[in-house]
DNA sequence: CGCGATGGCGTTATCATATAACATTAAGGA
DNA sequence: TCCTTAATGTTATATGATAACGCCATCGCG
């Protein structure tokens, strides 16, 4: 079982982030088989690095991991591995950060959506509906049909709010 | 009185849209008056290119407009003109579409947040603090303190969606 | 007024992010 | 096997943003 992403992704404490990879990687290797979609090598590979990372990560960060263990791949070969895990919801992109994270969540019903700390740098994806709920009662006032969202909350997680308290 | 800027931007109907450009523009004078900020010629002229588009617009785009008229400003030109504007709360920046927007909403209560429609290309800043709310009390439950928030709802507006149906 | 400090702007160069276009290779089905 | 399609390699270029430096206008102060 996965446990809420908010708690794992914000928390300073270790985990076992092999397990985390693993994991991960795992879930991606289902639900490609599930879909008939081709979980290539180096889309596993951009995929395992950014689950590495743990953090949102730089498309050409991402490049120069890629070069420093396989020679030299161009950017078209990051992007293209990052555009069909994005099309696979593997990943997110954070769009204020042109950065991308793992996703580990079920969005059946509802949309993704991040607190990103400014000072540790990592980003959870929360998976309350609430949020999902007013945006749709809001649009539903507006006459305006939903399509995508991009939320993302900046600011302090507990950890880092707590050490900075004077 | 300025109406519901979801109202404004996101119909298709014709407004009076010089006196709604003159608006935003002695709305800036008055609170850089009062604020001490310089809205310099080419920081208003920036903004009031922003209004006149009255769509997210790109810096690039910006800066074609402004050498249309006045010779060959540099890149810095209008990225110092965004800078200044964003800062003075005079604009907001869409994250997914690198692209500005003028503001003309009161936030003391709330953060920025947008409809922005994928058919017409139009963005509506709304300002019901609904979702601030929810979003607060999220946060709080996870101790996350919260600083700026990024909240973007792409879709169909209303008119682009009725004209869609079948 | 004369002077120094500051802020705004011009200019050049460069960095950072992303895609177009076309050639080549690999995978999968009849 | 051979054909089709999808994936990748490769080169070039488009698009978005900033660093660094120098000049000049504005403003506070002696
Ligand atoms: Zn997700
Ligand atoms: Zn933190
Ligand atoms: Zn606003
Ligand atoms: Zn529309």
């Amino acid at each position: 079982m996965v446990q809420p992403a908010t708690n794992v992704a914000l928390s300073h404490s270790a985990h076992d982030h092999d397990a985390c990879i693993a994991d991960a990687l795992s879930r991606a290797d289902a639900l490609c088989r599930q879909q008939g979609l081709r979980l290539t090598a180096i889309r596993r590979r951009v995929l395992e690095l950014i689950w590495a990372n743990h953090q949102p990560t730089k498309a050409y960060d991402l490049l120069a991991q890629i070069n420093a263990e396989r020679g030299n791949a161009a950017p078209p070969t990051v992007y293209r591995a990052l555009d069909f895990l994005l099309e696979a919801g593997l990943i997110h992109k954070i769009e204020s950060q042109n950065a991308f994270i793992g996703c580990a969540v079920d969005h059946e019903r509802n949309q993704p959506k991040f607190f990103i700390c400014r000072t540790c740098g990592r980003a959870a994806e929360i998976q309350s509906s609430q949020i999902d709920d007013v945006i749709a009662s809001e649009a539903e006032e507006a006459g305006f049909v939903v399509d995508h969202q991009t939320i993302e909350v900046d600011g302090l997680c507990a950890a880092c709010a707590a050490s900075t308290k004077s």
